[in-house]
DNA sequence: CTAAATAATTGATAAATATCAATTCTATAC
DNA sequence: GTATAGAATTGATATTTATCAATTATTTAG
């Protein structure tokens, strides 16, 4: 038990890469998943030399907030975040999680201003890409453009993909969805799709898939009994990814991409 | 009873204007919604050019289908479509309702194949836009890039605005911002945001908001019964706007834009 | 115009999830 | 290290919504 915390902790810790923080986009290992993808030497130099590297956010720390005037887009490089909205009732409701090579901001392009706050869940870096700048050098590059205008795509293509979870199914189908789709961002990003950490709490993870605390809690329960998962608090195994995904409901669109398709038609 | 019905059927007539179906951007009425917003002249002439206006879809004719190459972006001219992905157990899963000035197709830009169908729920004329045209037109044209960002940052904005909504809420908050979020669409477009006709069916909306049809039926019932609006069918007035906001725990983001709002950042 | 098919409504019951309450576990501050 | 606050779990109950079944209304096809 003791033991399980203590890796939860270093874990935490290797997450935090303060080295790389000053690296360029040349060697970022999130180059494939972000903006650079496709652009080589002297473009990739000017993407390159707009791009700021902030400092790194502490937990619960705000990277914007509601209603904030928009200027930048944001790519996660270390750590991960929680977008979330205000409601009338003075409640928050979460709208999303982001893991590192993830964009953040792009619904905020339309109005210039952000429609959700984006907090740390945990010790995370991000890369800010002022978005005038953005606009001008897409303007130049045919291939920048071209990215954008993907990973814009992508986007509205995963917010629907969340909307197909959150419109129909049970709370097990909700919970088990979210555990594959978190577990397949992991594995796009070079780490394990079997065993993970997750940064946010029981509470996020509810609000975020329209569920109480309680049902969370009593699913994660089920899943290992059922021998589906191993959850040890944030420490997550999945032990059966077929049923899971049978649990899940879902169709090939939230599968794995193979090799092919994660090429895209870039 | 009979003249309602009549009414129903003089008002699907209305709205296809096969005149407009030949129109150009230029006199196109939906103009401001569209991509050639913030356009003018010769520039406009060159989108004018690389758009395709179809001829007109009937009731049930597919725009595209699951899976399908994605080479355009739609816009609805007039009528509307749904939009819907199949899922695991043989179902349709509806992803979303299409009025006239808003886009399909952005989803598909990412993978290069469409991950849902667009179906006409009623006789609907649309324009296609040929991608590679329109990427190639905006490497040219700074504003036209702008636009193109910006639709796309609103798909996102909207669709997280149901996410919103389908998280979380009951059922009567569900229908009652479903209706609201109609409401506020036909008014952008110029048509009254007090009383309107719903092209799709109960079943179609039962399903977008996960719910059971029976369930959206008795919520209809008990909305009339408590005067927030008349339904006759698919002809719908709103009586009581104000109350129907606070059932649909809405906050400002959903509401209606102030004209300075509706102008953004052009 | 009539018959058949489809869509919408209504009622009764079953199932799922939220809520309330209490307890246990974990992380944080001193 | 201990105290305290916050997070997670578990149980009992209430509420909501889905499901099943039947009826009525509307649209479509001939």
């Amino acid at each position: 038990m003791q033991q399980k915390t203590q890796q939860g902790k270093l874990r935490q810790k290797k997450v935090v890469d303060f080295h790389a923080v000053k690296v360029a986009c040349k060697e970022c290992s999130l180059h494939q998943l972000c903006l650079p993808r496709s652009i080589t030497g002297a473009d990739l130099e000017k993407l390159d030399d707009i791009i700021e590297r902030k400092r790194p956010l502490k937990r619960n720390e705000h990277l914007f907030q509601v209603g904030g005037s928009f200027n930048s887009i944001y790519v996660v490089r270390s750590g991960s975040l929680k977008t979330y909205s205000p409601t009338v009732d003075g409640q928050e409701q979460v709208t999303g999680f982001h893991l590192p090579g993830e964009l953040l901001g792009l619904d905020a392009i339309g109005k210039g201003k952000h429609p959700c706050a984006a907090k740390a869940l945990e010790t995370t870096s991000v890369c800010e890409v002022p978005f005038e700048n953005l606009e001008g050098l897409s303007q130049e590059l045919p291939t920048l453009q071209h990215q954008l205008l993907r990973l814009m795509s992508k986007e509205i293509f995963d917010d629907q993909e969340l909307m197909l979870l959150l419109g129909k199914k049970t709370a097990e189908a909700r919970l088990s969805a979210f555990l594959l789709s978190i577990s397949l961002r992991f594995k796009q990003r070079g780490f394990s799709s079997a065993e993970f950490y997750l940064s946010m709490s029981r509470n996020d993870i509810a609000n975020y898939l329209g569920l109480a605390v309680e049902t969370v809690s009593r699913m994660f329960t089920r899943f290992q009994e059922d021998g589906l998962i191993e959850a040890e608090r944030k420490h997550i195994v999945i032990k059966d990814r077929e049923m899971m995904q049978k649990i899940a409901g879902m169709n090939e669109c939230c599968e794995e991409p193979t090799d092919e398709q994660s090429q895209l038609f870039v």
